[in-house]
DNA sequence: GATGAATGAGTCTTCATTCAT
DNA sequence: AATGAATGAAGACTCATTCAT
């Protein structure tokens, strides 16, 4: 009864599906503790294989960082839906994305930015970047309209705000993600809608999405 | 009395004290753009000198780069001195504070982070930091007794705001300093002391001073 | 009697047989391609089986250059003999190897070259060059009685020549046999025994088998 | 008295000279005898130079063989005019050439093969071959208007036939050379103009310089 | 017996540091 | 005291060989 044999893969496809996760683990790990000039050897160390099988998976650092960008983006898009599905409060759905999103960051590494910059754009990260952006999009325009989100505050603003807040603080264990989240509140108080007799506008004009590309691919891409 | 030969250096001397500022300036710039990973030789390029002469004043890069770190301690602490001379309002006075730091980050490249992390402490580290944080709590204490902010935000706090706030963002130009201080102004916002019935309290200890040094200073030192 | 077990290979036999042919060919086609530094790899995927049933078949690359040198010296010894058993004529004989020898060249990858100076002198390559020095004197022993081949030519030239004939042209498909046929025939305008008054005397002396050996076979060996 | 200042370089320029030298030879050695695949690092041993040097004067190993090839088909240039200056006989300048074009084969490395097939096509190396053609043009024709070469015998013949004449023997010493200059001597019979009733036609349409480029030039050129 | 993923030593290339001029 | 070429150790990447399935 009940053919698993599709479903279920074993052997040497389950080792190569587990390897695949621990090199990304690793990868995030290295990345985010001696960022892009760590060693690819480390990474390969870390995730106890050899260099050949990392480089069959991944033909090279640049690839392999790009995955790593990938899954990252798409985490951020999955932590989006999530918030959006599970807290019916606009400003607590976006609050609980912005926590979500760094608490991930503390324990597993970089998500957008250490890389930054230096890898090329792709098909594959402009259709993830359009998936963000939406996602986003949803959070902050439902907080807009609850009235709950100061309004010169765009989702452009989120990533690069992820970016300042994940900022690389060379601390191991639970401690890094402490600090992060104590900063998050902060600037959550920040983000709050004030009363109108207290607004202030946030000076510069608000990133936008085009200008994001610019900062997430290397120049010649 | 009488005496003009320290004040006034001549010709060598003051051909080297030139060298000096260049280097320094470069090193800036070059760490800022490209990371702790720049080569030595664009630094020396970019200053305008040979590498026998860069390593004639800084015998390994990683002496270069404490320079760097230190002149970049020694100006945080002159400009709270010149916010708290020039600015008679507390809460002017701090906003001001990390205003000139960011502008300055912008502008010349890393203040403490990029490096951070990687270089050992010396005494003269240990003796910066403690001319900092005495300009830091003059200021938060400041601001404190004036009641304009938050209570839960304390001194040790600044040096991670500004690790967050002057995170790498790979764009040339004023743009990069723009998009720092709109998010400066974000964070302000929400250090604000808020009126006593909406006060939230950050989550997690707040750092202090004794675990700055762990992450500012390589683990072995 | 009645035995047809070794006769008539059958199931795995067969399929091993047919495999290594495949593989001997394969090997062929590679080296030529892309010389001695072609992956291993390349050559059984283009054989179509996986790296284990090669590395069961010839333990290492060495093992495997070797038996494909020695397919070709057998194979030139059988050139020889079908030249002389089928053409009653010296000269058209000796010019029938030539050419036959040229061609599975073209066609099939590198004889004695490519590997040549590389591999360390066996019993069997012994052995083989035994046959094939036994089997070149016959046709220039023949083509000298007959007074059609220049006296100072010796069978030792032979293997020269053609390594000399068959330098790789990195050309694929028949053009580089074309041109390789172009100048043998030029060579074997020049190899024709002049009249008298027209003899000239090739320069140096000619090579000898023991020092061919030298030519083919690693230093060490 | 005589100013000799640009005229005779000096010291560290000197010895920059002296180095490029060397490092010229020595890969010019080391390709003949190894192929496209000796290690970088054997060149620069030979040199007695260390890898940095090496890479400070040619960026990469291709350039490096780059430079090897022109400096190869300049010789020839220079070869050929050589040749046609200082021979008053067609013939005799006709072969004084390929003469001279292999004895240095044997002594200092590669000309045009070991590395053909494998490089891209630049302008240098156009306009060389250009140079080269011209040069050869000059020979060839000379001996065709004097009756002495056999008409179906092209300049483009010419680099093809070396490249087979040249054909990698690992004999170190003038043992190569002098082997080389036997079967140049061979050819040479079969070269020179036969009686006209013993003409022979050789098989195959000659190679032309566009050919030629398609075979010492990487396909993706 | 066949398969192809895993291994790790070896190669090309860069860059911190030294040193002859 | 300044210069920049030389050095060689370290990092990205490939490929001969092994081994679990």
């Amino acid at each position: 009864m009940g053919d698993t044999h599709a479903a279920k893969p074993r052997g040497r496809q389950r080792e190569a599906d587990r390897n695949d996760a621990r090199l990304m683990q690793a990868a995030r790990e290295v990345f985010a503790e001696r960022g892009w000039d760590a060693p690819v050897s480390e990474i390969a160390r870390r995730a106890g294989i050899g260099m050949g099988s990392l480089y069959r998976r991944y033909p090279s650092k640049e690839l392999l960082a790009q995955r790593m960008r990938l899954a990252g983006m798409e985490q951020l898009v999955t932590q989006a839906h999530t918030a959006l599905a599970e807290e019916p409060d606009a400003w607590a759905a976006f609050a609980r994305f912005l926590h979500d999103a760094l608490s991930a960051q503390g324990s597993s590494g970089p998500l957008l930015p250490q890389v930054g910059g230096r890898l090329p754009a792709t098909d594959e990260v402009v259709a993830a970047a359009d998936r963000l952006r939406a996602a986003l999009d949803a959070l902050v325009g439902g907080a807009h309209r609850a009235g709950v989100l100061r309004a010169d505050f765009t989702s452009a603003d989120i990533p690069l705000l992820l970016e300042h807040l994940a900022a690389r603080i060379p601390v191991t264990g639970g401690r890094a993600t402490a600090l992060h989240l104590r900063y998050l509140d902060l600037v959550l108080a920040g983000l709050r809608a004030p009363a109108a007799d207290q607004a202030t506008i946030l000076p510069g004009p608000a990133p936008d999405w085009a200008e994001l590309s610019e900062l997430w691919n290397a120049p010649g891409g």
